[in-house]
DNA sequence: GAGTTTAGTTAGCTTGGCTAAGTAATCAGG
DNA sequence: CCTGATTACTTAGCCAAGCTAACTAAACTC
């Protein structure tokens, strides 16, 4: 019995690391969720903001799907933050249905804090490790990346 | 310039890991957050019961500490947790001032069918790797584990 | 241009978050 | 042991965040 994946072994070595891989994320952001607490924000605004500012989402709708929540609640989360001065909502003038989103300065700022805040006490502890398991960690990030954003909707060929 | 991690570079690669690690872990669990729809529980219940399940918490304070919420909240979370058949609450006969926590069987079924959906998504994402890559991200996992559950009090010596 | 679809909003409800203040049990001195 | 402090939780009452149902308004269809 070898550490090689072989075909057989794959499909419970798969189901194991699945199991691992998915706690590790669960504790891990609990762990720096902690520092959000510095922004004033609510996690849920905190949540929408990161999605305008970072991932370059334009309308409500896809605010609300991005989030996985009804349009009615995004609606006043916007609201909220476009209250406190952290976003713009402006009617599309090609299609007057449609709000344009987007952060202003002061929101851009306030979530780039706080995100610094949470990536600052990770790199503090990836600092700590030996330099085989940081390169391990390294070595392993596209492979994360890529499965944690692929799409969610595909089916099975 | 190799990648071998050299003293000098390794505190800009340290933070590089970590922005890339961090967003990974929120890509990913909003992706298999998904499937929570499927349990019929809210957010904040699905959590409070998972760490009741997993976590060996026993009391109401210790709950309350672990999701990060004041008392009176988890005092009613727990109580509909109760109300749903999902826990069950006792005075501790020692002390009777906390309430010892636990999952009813029905609870920790219900629990274990949702991480199964979110584990079976996860894993068929896996499963689709190549060899090498499976690899690194499994060898990553005893680090990244270590680190998502690092004590977040820690002060630096 | 009448019907349909799409994008958001409004109304009104439940749940989840908080603080302040209360109760009850335990602990620490004297 | 009794008095005061501390601890663990609950109650009351507020606001934010979630939902569905029903509405408005704009844009598509044909």
């Amino acid at each position: 019995m070898t550490s090689q994946a072989g075909a057989r072994a794959r499909p419970a070595q798969a189901a194991d690391v699945a199991t691992r891989l998915h706690s590790a994320a669960i504790h891990l952001l609990r762990r720096l969720r902690i520092e959000d607490q510095a922004s004033g924000l609510s996690g849920p605004r905190l949540s929408a903001l990161s999605v305008v500012v970072f991932g370059g989402v334009t309308t409500l709708g896809d605010l609300a799907r991005a989030e996985q929540v009804r349009p009615p609640t995004m609606s006043r989360l916007v609201a909220g933050l476009v209250h406190a001065g952290l976003m713009e909502a402006v009617r599309d003038p090609d299609d007057r249905r449609v709000q344009r989103i987007r952060a202003t300065a002061k929101g851009r700022s306030l979530l780039e804090a706080g995100r610094a805040r949470r990536v600052r006490r990770l790199t503090r502890d990836l600092e700590r490790l030996a330099a085989g398991e940081f390169t391990a960690v390294a070595g392993a990030l596209d492979v994360i990346e890529r499965i944690a954003r692929a799409n969610p909707n595909h089916t099975t060929p």
